[in-house]
DNA sequence: GTCTATATGGAGATAGAC
DNA sequence: GTCTATCTCCATATAGAC
């Protein structure tokens, strides 16, 4: 694994980046304190990062490619579908922990899909389609049988309960994010007995509605 | 209807505000232009507004207060929920329509609770019971009856939906925004059918649980 | 309280060295 | 391609005039 002069320097700029940003917050840390800290002109890092959201999203990306150990763990653990998207939620949260406040900077950019940072926009497609891909996983492998009708949407709409849940974690100001807590016991169960009752043969109808929601956001 | 001179002042600064953000663009638009365009120095437009972004606010507080007329003449045409919320929503469009992409500034202050400038905040919360009103008052008249258990949060519920498709519409680049309008067609009747259905005895324990989750939100 | 004139500090752009 | 030195422009702050 040869990690190039240039791609050491990429690196030295986010990790300078991200322990400012802990150490006094993002909106205080300007771009000249993070080259200085990695010891570049702040040009060098402007080279390597377009904007200072960007080193959020790097992060973010970075997390991601770290994920990977974390989230096939979290599969292994069980074959029941809550425990599986519990267990990918929380392995989210734990790479997130250290750095929660930081990331209400990736949703004010992210906010707007047009936004080269966005989680929806096309900058992003390749993350988002691996981070489905994992609930894709974490259904085939579960105790939950879909309707052949509703099955292709559903990785990608349990994908976006998924930032739902992220996105109230992060605004989450409570003591140890417990309201995000309740939340998610509130609803994870929810979810779950919806896409088991989704193939009772009455429900048909229902189901159909359902996708009709589904491709009008297409 | 006495204007005093300061409030002449910063009405002049909005209105040349909108103009230049309409004529150029938000982003490209700076607080000197304004300030030029109004015939002040730059401090005074900070005198009135703290930041740009809060010029966007001045606009969304100022359209509130225009659209009680339209609102009330919204819920006077129909006793039909979906017609009344439809109606709701449209007048909404229709203020906005000149300013649709302006209000991403907004978007990207409002997403994070913790900003004045959030429609989920302390500092607007005003606006926001106002606006809540406004659904509660569109389901009192309307052909739609509600268990006692869930009444009260309903309102809010109707006002979030109304949230959602807006955020839709200001982030809709499609022609006419007709991907909004596809998912408003599909989704206003299912809320509405969700309600009436609510009502029915067998459906008890399922809105015991939907009751569970909006009070996990609190 | 209302507003002007002026200052400051940082985001981001750019020319060009290596 | 990688990076430095330097520049421009603007958001925002502030001292103080009226």
């Amino acid at each position: 694994m040869k990690t190039t002069k240039a791609e050491e320097t990429r690196n030295r700029i986010l990790d300078a980046a991200l322990r400012l940003f802990r150490e006094r917050g993002f909106a205080e840390t300007t771009m000249r304190d993070v080259a200085a800290a990695a010891g570049v002109a702040t040009g060098a890092a402007y080279y390597y990062y377009r904007s200072k959201e960007e080193l959020v999203l790097a992060f973010y990306v970075r997390t991601d490619q770290e994920a990977r150990e974390l989230f096939a763990a979290a599969l292994a653990k069980s074959k029941k579908l809550d425990k599986r998207m519990r267990g990918l939620i929380e392995a989210k949260f734990a790479q997130f922990a250290a750095h929660r406040a930081l990331l209400t900077a990736l949703l004010k950019a992210g906010v707007d899909p047009r936004d080269p940072l966005s989680p929806f926009g096309e900058e992003t497609r390749a993350v988002r389609e691996e981070n489905i891909a994992w609930y894709a996983r974490a259904l085939e492998g579960s105790d939950v049988t879909l309707p052949a009708d509703i099955a292709p949407d559903i990785p990608r709409l349990l994908w976006l309960y998924h930032m739902g849940i992220i996105y109230l974690w992060i605004t989450d100001d409570s003591p140890g994010q417990a309201r995000t807590q309740r939340v998610l016991d509130a609803t994870i169960d929810l979810v779950v007995q919806l896409l088991k009752a989704a193939s009772l043969p009455f429900l048909g109808p229902l189901r159909k509605k359902a996708v009709k929601v589904i491709r009008a956001f297409e």
